[in-house]
DNA sequence: CGGGGAGCAAGA
DNA sequence: CTTGCTCCCCGC
């Protein structure tokens, strides 16, 4: 009898032992039972018979890890502090049958513009490197040379992008070029389109696979590239366990794979610009004017911003409107008394969403009816914070000719709808977008000639030290949906516009006196890592916090940038902490907290998201 | 992770 | 003494 220590896929459990007749190999998928439970397991190594007493395996799956898999999750489990049975859940759905990784004759006949040509012939020098290019200035096109590349020297490619949103655009684009060569991979695929592309994919026709940041975990072979756009975008840090973040994991799956990484953005983070060789494109294709108009003030929309809807409308251009907040407002509140309508679950303000009559918590979903009056004393209620849907509702009732669309999470709640808009906007069926930062996520919006943008002052608050890079990334972002094809004016409400009129045009020059500010203090010098607690007596949560930072400090390796209440301090009913850790070493980091850890908190390395 | 049991508080 | 609920333990 053979014996196997294995770890249970996607479980927090420790490693277990099991026995089988036969010789099993390492990493090979199986079955076992648990507590009277089948499980799918991985087989990790094998053992010496334990002393106590051990089940049979009981099925012994078609499905064997891949060496690079497995060291990504080993990587994986050890920088990110999550299981074995965790990473390598990440790498679900299995393959079981061999790729033919013949060499492919590239179709292609893609034609670059010598500026695309030059950064080409940079990337192709590389092992990573940072393609920091404006928006219109052909990123598309030169990742396609690089798979088509790629491809003609029998190696398969990656195209991360950061939302399932925009996977539908830029599949239709691929496949232009590489036809039934493409695959798009998200969660949201259904059942039967999940096994069909699988097949695809192990028979060895895929040779690109696009999508969100579970494409990176596809049991591809032989891969030789991998591309994430929009490098910069938060959403590549997963927020669950292990909270790893998708573009720092290409680039150690790039190594162990001896794969190209091409980071792509117009507006790239100060920690990607620091640490990889850096290939610029400056200009976009067609350089067109842009007008920038300053207005101190709240979030609200102005007379001179009225004035120039309508100019611009009558000029026959599209409009876009941002800001941060989605439904009619964030706050309510008495005047009389200072009441404030909050969530019971959550320590947050109740959103007025008027048009299905209710206020919800935007942390926990919990949802009432509008109270008509203060609770406490009776006087009136007031509403503060301006969202989405209240500014749809004042461009309607001031322009009723014109026809609005709401671009957030409550109005775009599917792929379909998504499409349907992004086509009428398309079809200057619509005049006005009215929407969140939904709105600078890559979508090809036809022919904006006034783009609105309210709130920064908010996003440059947040508790956050990457506050300053969202603001002016989501600036250059939202204004480069502007003016594409014509001239175009940005109007911009803050409070701060040196922080934006100092940086025109020249992100690059933001991002050198960002990493100045940031110098021994915030990546890319110093790590961070955040020890999440939560608890729902609040008292013990604050002791288990003290706790955890006494030791910490005791070790003595590792500075406590703070412990305490975390700036939401309940959601859902559980009361929240955060330590927030610092190192020049991320060895210290982990090593304290590997030393502290017994489950009391979650693990958050390189945090992207502090609240 | 996820189920079972300990341990404590509210109900009859 | 039942019922409910949280927390803690542990799996092979």
């Amino acid at each position: 009898m053979h014996y196997y220590e294995v770890c249970l896929l996607g479980k927090r459990a420790p490693l277990l032992t099991y026995h089988f007749s036969k010789v099993l190999k390492p990493y090979q998928l199986v079955t076992v039972e648990v507590r009277g439970k089948e499980c799918k397991a991985s087989i990790l190594r094998r053992v010496e018979k334990p002393m106590f007493q051990t089940r049979m395996i009981q099925e012994v799956l078609p499905y064997h890890f891949y060496p690079y898999q497995i060291e990504t999750a080993h990587f994986i489990a050890t920088y990110y502090t999550s299981t074995y049975g965790e990473a390598l859940a990440l790498f679900e759905p299995f393959h079981d049958q061999p790729l033919s990784a013949d060499c492919i004759e590239s179709t292609t006949d893609l034609q670059l513009s010598s500026v695309q040509e030059q950064a080409l012939h940079a990337l192709q020098k590389v092992e990573s490197a940072l393609l920091f290019a404006p928006t219109g200035s052909g990123k598309t096109e030169i990742y396609m040379k690089l798979f088509a590349e790629a491809m003609q020297e029998g190696k398969r490619s990656i195209f991360l992008m950061p939302e399932i949103s925009l996977t539908p655009q830029m599949e239709k684009r691929l496949q232009i070029h590489f036809g039934e060569r493409v695959a798009i991979w998200h969660s949201k695929l259904t059942k039967k389109r999940k096994e069909e592309t699988l097949k695809r994919i192990y028979s060895g026709e895929v040779w690109i696979v696009a999508g969100p940041r579970s494409a990176l975990f596809l049991p591809l072979q032989s891969i030789g590239l991998i591309v994430v756009d929009e490098e910069h975008d938060d959403s590549y840090k997963a927020h669950q366990r292990p909270r790893y973040h998708a573009r720092d994991l290409a680039l150690v799956m790039g190594k162990k794979l001896g794969a190209k990484v091409v980071l792509g953005s117009a507006t790239p983070s100060a920690v990607t610009f620091a640490r990889q060789p850096v290939i610029r494109i400056k200009e976009p294709y067609v350089r067109t004017k842009k007008r920038f108009i300053f207005e101190s003030g709240g979030c609200r929309l102005t007379p001179a911003m009225f004035e120039a809807i309508e100019a611009h409308h009558r000029a026959g251009g599209q409009i876009l409107v941002f800001l941060p907040t989605r439904a009619n407002f964030k706050y309510l509140y008495c005047d009389n008394c200072g009441y404030s309508v909050e969530c019971p679950f959550c320590s947050v303000g109740m959103s007025l969403h008027r048009h299905r009559k209710v206020v919800q918590c935007h942390y926990c979903n919990y949802a009432e009816k509008i109270p008509e009056s203060c609770p406490s004393c009776g006087a009136m209620i007031r509403a503060d914070r301006i969202g989405t849907a209240e500014v749809v509702e004042q461009l309607r009732d001031h322009f009723p000719y014109m026809k609005i669309q709401q671009f957030d999470k409550d109005t775009i709640t599917t792929a379909n709808k998504l499409q349907k808009v992004l086509d009428k906007f398309a079809n200057r069926e619509t005049d006005i977008l009215v929407g969140t930062q939904m709105l600078a996520k890559g979508h090809d919006y036809a022919d904006i000639t006034l783009a609105i943008i309210l709130g920064l002052d908010y996003i440059l608050a947040l508790p956050d030290y990457r506050a300053r890079e969202r603001a002016q990334s989501l600036f250059v972002q939202l204004a480069g949906r502007a003016g594409r094809a014509r001239e175009a004016t940005v109007m911009v409400q803050t409070n701060q516009p040196e922080f934006f009129t100092e940086y025109l045009g020249d992100y690059e020059k933001f991002l050198r006196e960002e990493l100045i500010y940031r110098k021994d203090l915030y990546p890319p010098t110093m790590h961070l890592c955040r020890l999440l607690f939560a608890s729902k007596e609040e008292a013990k949560g604050l002791a288990e916090v003290e706790q955890v930072r006494v030791q910490i400090e005791q070790f003595g390796i590792v500075e406590i940038v703070g412990a305490g209440k975390a700036p939401i301090e309940k959601i859902a009913g559980k009361f929240r902490f955060n330590i927030l850790l610092r190192s020049p070493h991320r060895s210290n980091l982990l090593r304290v907290v590997k030393a502290v850890h017994r489950g009391q908190f979650e693990v958050d390395m390189d945090p992207v998201d502090f609240v």
